[in-house]
DNA sequence: ATGCATGAGCG
DNA sequence: GCTCATGCATA
């Protein structure tokens, strides 16, 4: 049965063991999964005050001696249990009131309030609130930096106010057919007009130099916040390195990614401290876990009608025994994942394995399920996303 | 690495 | 409600 179960921030304790011990195929960052995930947790959980544009001079090292000098006052220690706001807004439920708030900038700590509610659409959610979660650091595994500092944990640099989001996008020019680029090198491209094939170049390099330093997607997913107030997950870095995010987001991730990179094989002494403290209890809706029955279901639901009515989703869930917006998620995953999908794959996608400059391959997928007068928001340009997936990641392990 | 989920912003 | 950016939890 596609089980809708809810989970206690603990169980995810269990889970990192788990997880932290195995794979070791192509994808060594097993270690810290949750270097990144704790860290967000901050979002919701605390604020605090603004402290100017300063920010450190620190950089990562993986084998890197200590220079700590980072500011060893942090809030978050002191924060204690149960005063999560979702918590406290579900143990009530009270009624939210929250005005459109414009922010573009999900991460930093910009959580001077929370309007968390996730009464939205949804009839009537009733996960839990666990109060209590104990992390501990199961140092001894993981990139060296982790290690390093897995001992003293608690220094989080205290950035505000840098205005890190310039992308401004003020071009949309991005076909992969013809990227009349004069004279760049991918190496040290701080255009902020690159081509897809400048992304799939730096992303590429990126993945290599990173491993290369010893660091993790998460590692970096942090640093990245440390650094220049932007915090983001492994699985963004990860999707970053795949290319599997839309060309407007690669474009806003590329600078950050690679001030990171310059920091980061350049200053081989100074170590960021970059660590979390210990979640104090998230309760999302445990993933739904859909039987491939299911999925099936959905995929041939998916083929015939891509945007199911609200009427056509439920009944759909009915007959999956899924709740509908269980359904209605899945199809909105579904389609971005159209949107963007660099063939995951190796089919019948072949790669150009000794092509002249300036030649392309254009994306296997050169068609557009839903392009009709439909209110293309954010894109800049009319087409699908020529992101390309090369993928030869043939020089570390293979993964399954 | 990826599946399901959350939330902002936009009609 | 959808899209889009993003991430927790998980395989």
């Amino acid at each position: 049965m596609a089980a809708t179960t809810y989970l206690p921030a603990s169980s995810a304790v269990s889970a990192d063991l788990d997880v932290g011990m195995n794979i070791v195929g192509g994808y060594h960052a097993s270690a810290s999964p949750r270097s990144a995930a704790d860290a967000n947790e901050m979002k919701y959980l605390l604020q605090h005050h603004h402290h100017h544009n300063h920010h450190m001079a620190s950089s990562p090292s993986p084998g890197g001696h200590a220079a700590v000098s980072l500011s060893t006052a942090n809030p978050w220690v002191s924060l204690q249990p149960g005063a999560d706001p979702w918590v406290a807004s579900m143990a009530g439920m009270h009624h939210h009131h929250h005005h459109p708030h414009q922010d573009v900038k999900p991460l930093q700590q910009d959580m001077m309030h929370h309007r968390q509610q996730q009464q939205q659409s949804m009839g009537s959610p009733h996960w839990h609130a666990p109060v209590s979660s104990a992390h501990y650091n199961p140092a001894g595994a993981g990139s060296p930096l982790q290690q390093y500092h897995a001992a003293m944990n608690g220094m989080l640099a205290h950035h505000q106010g840098a205005p890190q989001l310039h992308h401004p996008l003020h071009r949309d020019m991005q076909s992969p057919h013809h990227p009349q680029h004069s004279d760049r090198d991918v190496s040290g491209g701080e255009d902020e007009t690159h081509t897809s094939d400048d992304l799939e170049a730096f992303a590429k390099q990126f993945k290599q130099r990173r491993i290369k330093l010893g660091f993790t997607q998460a590692d970096v997913g942090l640093a990245l916040g440390t650094l220049y107030g932007n915090v983001f997950s492994q699985t963004t870095i990860c999707r970053f390195e795949a290319l599997q995010l839309s060309f407007k987001n690669m474009c806003k991730l590329k600078p950050l990614l690679q001030k990171w990179l310059e920091e980061a094989d350049s200053t081989t002494g100074s170590p960021t401290s970059i660590d979390k403290i210990a979640a104090q209890g998230r309760k999302r809706k445990k993933r739904t876990s859909i039987e491939v029955s299911g999925k099936g279901a959905l995929e041939q639901h998916f083929h015939k009608q891509a945007k199911p009515s609200a009427q056509e989703i439920s009944s759909l869930a009915d007959s999956l025994q899924l709740e509908k917006e269980v359904v209605r998620v899945w199809f909105c995953n579904r389609r971005q994942k159209e949107k963007r999908m660099t063939p995951p794959n190796t089919l019948g996608n072949e790669m150009m394995e000794g092509m002249p400059p300036g030649s392309h391959m254009h994306p296997g997928y050169g068609h557009h399920p839903d392009m009709h007068g439909s209110p293309m928001g954010q894109h800049s340009h009319s087409h699908s996303p020529p992101m390309l997936s090369p993928q030869g990641m043939g020089h570390q392990l293979t993964a399954h």
